[in-house]
DNA sequence: ATAATTTTTTAGATTTGTCTAAATTTTTTT
DNA sequence: AAAAAAATTTAGACAAATCTAAAAAATTAT
């Protein structure tokens, strides 16, 4: 995988996303993403031909190629492992982390990123509940609903554990929760955005915000 | 602290070093060191001078002004923020952190870098022995040597401990090492960087090279 | 103190990514 | 299917950071 400029790690990102679903993705929707305009869009995508990473044709658009795609699941790949990082260990809310992670995906070593990582247990969901992709580029393909979202007394079953750390594991190992565990919430505290919590059918826990992000759902 | 361009920031951060001694840099001295020709750095310096960073007179060299070197310590600070980081916590080794610090020193969110240094336990010397600027530039004037670059059979003194993590400071008690304590390398283990360390007069215990690499010392 | 050398600056060109305005192609409307 | 509207591309220009080649200033040598 070569080096390519901050601009252009952009443009491939904001084509992988407003790919999904459609078959091309068209200068006028990549223009309003990229807060740029029309004519500058021909010019870039001219140049991302060139390069292979593109497909495009004047006049109806384009789409990543293979290597494209691969390089936009790295660009995806750093972005969401250091928001993951910027959530989990620096103690940045959720809605903080864009922005700089935006900054850091550009910062392209490949040591860095995979030892970042590992450094934060191969998570698999960034704090948004996005899946991560891993060193090759494998992604899960559905996005997440954490307990956070969820609201009080309504059923749900475990489905993914957002990070694999030990102390995440032990911590819910110890409280009775696995996949495939049932939980409802029975009351929410908004003062820190801790729960109280049935797991299966008889008790009831305590977790905390940061523990419930971690934990997955779906509705039953 | 406004937004400088990366490019901007790495001429404020090569004048900051070419500076120390010397009362002027040289346009050649600079071209040397940022791998360029003079002719760039004549337009850069112009540039640099409208913004008030430099003071900047054409033929005699330039000097960075308060604002300049204020710039400067905070590009210090992030360098060797992340250089601490990648070594302590991703497990880099100190010949491979200079790299990938010079990328990340460009990413310049105040909170990033501040929640870092909190997270990294406010470590006062990077992995090279160089100071840390403080949140708000102050830095400490000596370069340390670590532990690490003592040679057997020399006695030592303990000046400074490179970091003020709890778990560093108390295994350091455990180890009864302190501020002051006298050192002398005993026997260096060249296949883990780990030694044997007589400790004041008489007990003897083994270091790893991570925790050398923490105790900085002077010579007796 | 004048000549030779070195250092530095100026002038004009280049690259990257952008822009505006005009031209072209596609799509929609009637 | 022709006219109108919308989308896209082309052409030419600009700012940032760089370059080369030539000119100017400072320094060193004789």
């Amino acid at each position: 995988m070569l080096n390519y400029s901050r601009t252009e790690e952009n443009y491939i990102k904001a084509i992988y996303h407003l790919e999904a679903g459609k078959d091309s993705v068209s200068t006028n929707d990549l223009a309003e993403s990229l807060q740029t305009k029309p004519a500058s869009i021909t010019d870039m995508l001219k140049k991302l031909k060139k390069k292979k990473l593109v497909s495009y044709q004047a006049y109806y658009g384009c789409r990543l190629t293979l290597e494209g795609k691969q390089l936009a699941l790295m660009i995806i790949r750093r972005h969401r492992l250091w928001e993951y990082f910027l959530s989990q260990k620096l103690d940045f809310s959720w809605d903080e982390v864009h922005d700089v992670a935006e900054e850091l995906e550009h910062v392209s070593s490949e040591k860095l990123i995979n030892k970042l990582d590992a450094y934060l247990g191969f998570p698999r969901f960034d704090p948004h509940g996005d899946p991560i992709p891993d060193e090759k580029g494998a992604i899960a393909n559905d996005k997440l609903i954490s307990l956070n979202n969820q609201p009080e007394n309504k059923p749900c079953i475990v489905s993914k554990i957002g990070n694999q750390s030990v102390s995440i594991l032990e911590m819910l190992e110890q409280k009775n929760i696995a996949i495939k565990t049932r939980l409802e919430i029975i009351k929410k505290y908004p003062f820190d955005g801790s729960m109280e919590v049935k797991v299966g059918r008889s008790r009831t826990t305590i977790l905390t915000k940061e523990l419930a992000h971690n934990i997955f759902i779906k509705e039953v």
